[in-house]
DNA sequence: CCCGATTAGGTTGCGCGCAATTTAGTTGTG
DNA sequence: CACAACTAAATTGCGCGCAACCTAATCGGG
């Protein structure tokens, strides 16, 4: 028998893998509107509730400052969304639509769509195995609070 | 009525979460062993057949050379694998695991119990769930090679 | 044997993703 | 008011992940 626990037995390389494959799906869906996955995503967010603070977007998205600054930056330049200094906070920025933004909404909108027609799963299926994937991030993150650097004991 | 996905109800976007929650629960975890979550898929696949080819290593983690070959010149430097330039065809170069890479397997081999604990979840939940995964996997890939570049019809 | 096509692996460039740090603005306490 | 603690956002550094490209070796016809 085997010990060593072998990839393809692995519900996180599944999910590591799966990852992966749907963006895949979404690349050339994305690239005839000139976006990135992740940038896609922060539109979504923002077709939802515009003028998020960069830190609710970061929220919304399970992505610190690191990533969605520069992120905001590029969608910035591409003329997409608009970044504003808050008045009353000056260390706010909260961050808007353009028009430009919002008319991709449109087209933006439908892509989701075609990806979930693309796995072949009923409607039913895929709500599943999102709640499936939902519960096991929500108990990993529980897991990772709990136990900050974990597998050594207590903290000093 | 609102027409635009939302972004907590999608299941792609619950696999994009899902999959960097759950190596940010390894990372801790391997950072005492001095690796990346990829770099100890690696290690995984050597463990469980040793003096791959490259191209076989990135079909097992199905990643591509651009992405396969500087990740195998870290653990190289690391000491924990080594590349053979096979002498029937000079074009392939095949993957070794060091004494130390072979060695690491005792500790390393125990870290996905402790993440699958971490879940929450039974066996039976994580074995039906990696399942599902793998089948919504095979399908993108499947509707990917049936359309190279897909929305608009049929090519020239 | 020669030469075009194919294949294996590597390199480059760019956009994440995250830890760590920095800068600037705000709050709480005396 | 002063000043330390805190917070929001940005910056830096590094390792992926992938498209595009490059080089070298092999294969397949003629």
């Amino acid at each position: 028998m085997d010990v060593t626990p072998r990839l393809r037995e692995q519900a996180c390389f599944a999910m590591y893998t799966a990852s992966r494959a749907v963006i895949g799906l979404y690349r050339p869906l994305l690239d005839r509107l000139g976006l990135t996955y992740p940038q896609f995503l922060v539109l979504m967010a923002l077709w939802e509730t515009d003028g998020l603070t960069v830190t609710a977007l970061g929220d919304a998205l399970q992505l610190d400052s690191g990533t969605v600054s520069p992120l905001l930056k590029r969608l910035e330049a591409a003329g997409l969304v608009e970044r504003r200094r808050e008045s009353g906070d000056e260390r706010r920025v909260t961050v808007h639509l353009t028009a430009d933004g919002a008319a991709l909404e449109r087209q933006g909108c439908e892509i989701p769509q075609i990806v979930g027609s693309a796995s072949g799963m009923s409607y039913e299926e895929l709500i599943a195995l999102r709640d499936k994937l939902n519960e096991f991030t929500e108990a990993v993150r529980g897991y990772q609070a709990a136990e900050p650097s974990p597998g050594r004991g207590a903290a000093s």
